[in-house]
DNA sequence: GCAAAAGTGTTACCGGTACACCCATGT
DNA sequence: ACATGGGTGTACCGGTAACACTTTTGC
């Protein structure tokens, strides 16, 4: 009877690599991290690391971000592997990018800090190691393509929020801009906000209304946008 | 001076498993094997292979389909990463899942045989060892996704087919069925397809004019289903 | 003539877009 | 009163869906 026996095949470092976005200041923006060994020590990179012997790709990333962003439950998805033998110039790595979602307030900026990571706006983003900012275009696209779909609000924003705020994600998101009107018109036909009572005064003498998800919110069935 | 050092930093197994898709009797068609070795010897499984040291993951499912099917230039894309430590009950592999677009009579029969492989309908299928079943699943959304952005057609049909047959394979992949007059004004808008003077009589007595992917056609702007 | 598949036409409706307009309030 | 951002209303246009209809041909 035969037996699987893969001692014969190839063994690879396989790792993973953190897109990781906030919205803060109007923009979409990108956690980056200066490389801490050579070779390309100081530039630019992804937050990354290697994938444990018993750990799956997905707690391989949680770890990261955990260790990255102090944050444990985000939300996060894979995006592609990359898996040039070239794509790095001393060895062998397999790398699997994920991309990540969280709340410009709610992450430790001391451990940020610690690492010397900058946000960096996606419109204005440094070279970077290695395949990362290819990661990043990939990384976005999906971003767009889940945006598009449901609502993404509920990661990137405070837990409350005024619709200006949530279309202003949606430009900074997609990069243009979504009429007033119509993607007001648009979440509202969704009926998946839930208005609260308060208003937000920072930024009008009126005042807005500020909305919360549901707290099971998951995903609604019609598109948001056209992509 | 740091210099990287990844030796410290375990290694995997990495594999390739692929969902290679047909259209054939008006049904989308997937292949599938009865495995080899133990464990589950004789259960379904995809066709896959191990990523050797110097080769991609795309390189390496090329190969696999090579072995597979006999064809070189096939569209082929990355699913998803399986990576459960425990997906295979006697190692641990992580399994990057690819999957492909086949013309039905271009490929191998005989490489196919040779393998017992068989073609079983989307909506047929049979358990598979691990988590196959899942990476079909995942595929179909995939091609789905790429069958709503663009005419997939050129990989599925053969060279020359008619507007009933591309409705009919549309049909299949999002098993549902669009409206005739609907479809081929859809198909019209989109001015992308080349009208052959050639019919094709075997399915009507009036005969269908048979059409063609132009030579370079990558992809439409316009969406064609709605998802 | 009739059946069957190919192919065209008609109409209603829904959703997106553009844009004008009203509202509330602090200064 | 007026500027500012919040919020609403309207009119148009294009695409989609449902479905009826015509065409061609072999039997």
């Amino acid at each position: 009877m035969t037996q699987a026996n893969y001692n014969d095949y190839p063994k690879i470092h396989v790792a993973v690599d953190c897109v990781i976005f906030t919205y803060d200041d109007e923009q979409l923006k990108v956690l980056l991290y200066p490389r801490n060994i050579e070779p390309c020590k100081g530039d630019w990179s992804l937050m990354g690391g290697f994938v444990g012997d018993r750990e799956s790709l997905e707690d391989a990333a949680r770890r990261v971000l955990r260790q990255t962003v102090g944050l444990n439950d985000i939300f996060m998805e894979q995006v592609h592997g990359f898996s040039n033998p070239n794509r790095e110039p001393n060895d062998r790595v397999i790398s699997m990018a994920f991309y990540a979602l969280i709340c410009n307030d709610k992450h430790s900026r001391e451990l940020v800090e610690e690492h010397k990571g900058e946000w960096y706006p996606i419109t204005q983003l440094p070279p970077l190691i290695f395949d990362h900012n290819e990661m990043i275009s990939c990384a976005l696209q999906r971003l767009q393509y889940k945006a598009s779909c449901e609502l993404v609000g509920r990661d990137l924003l405070p837990e409350k929020f005024t619709l200006t705020q949530l279309n202003n994600l949606y430009n900074a998101i997609f990069q243009r801009t979504f009429d007033q009107g119509n993607f007001r018109k648009k979440i509202a036909s969704l009926k998946v906000l839930i208005q609260t009572p308060d208003k937000d005064t920072s930024t009008s003498k009126k005042g807005a209304f500020l909305y919360v998800f549901p707290h099971n919110y998951v995903a609604t069935e019609s598109r948001i946008v056209k992509i």
